[in-house]
DNA sequence: CCCGATTTGTGCGTATGTATC
DNA sequence: AGATACATACGCACAAATCGG
């Protein structure tokens, strides 16, 4: 009833953390996470993605480098405002 | 009758003592409030943007912080004179 | 001088979220 | 991974100062 397919595989040539940051973008990029919208907390990534809470701190640390996502400490992290293509 | 538009939205990613503080900066702005007018008590104005007192205080720290306001205790929050521009 | 209403100041507890070690 | 720290936010309660009657 809640297996839904697995976001990460670690069995892949690719960092942990590196899927769970493909996999968010990817949300982003299909216009589920739209700007301005929360994302969900560490932990409920963490336990969505099946992974440690560090993983996914190190993912969205990723994000907020590539300016996907803005994180406001103590509030959340947010889709950032799309650049003018 | 008595709802007007709201001060702040707790989704938008911006810190909610923030979004109280540019409310009143922003009456200050349009001169709504002038220099030597007093705000209104923390209480009212919690209740008037729909957010605890704590979030006030730390909304008016901030405009005591910028100059905005001057702060007399158990008296009240009165609006500062304008620097010369 | 005292009383009561008002207002700011302060502390505690709870919850959530990120930051740090 | 785990534990602790720190910040936001809400809610409540009490203290202290002010001001009017």
């Amino acid at each position: 009833m809640d297996d839904q397919e697995p976001v990460v595989d670690p069995q892949r040539p690719v960092y942990v953390w590196q899927q769970v940051a493909d996999w968010i973008a990817g949300r982003i990029d299909a216009g589920e996470l739209l700007p301005g919208a929360r994302l969900e907390g560490e932990r409920e990534l963490a336990e969505r993605a099946g992974v440690a809470v560090g993983t996914v701190r190190r993912a969205v640390e990723d994000l907020r480098e590539r300016g996907l996502v803005v994180t406001l400490p103590a509030k959340g992290t947010y889709i950032a405002d799309r650049p003018n293509s």
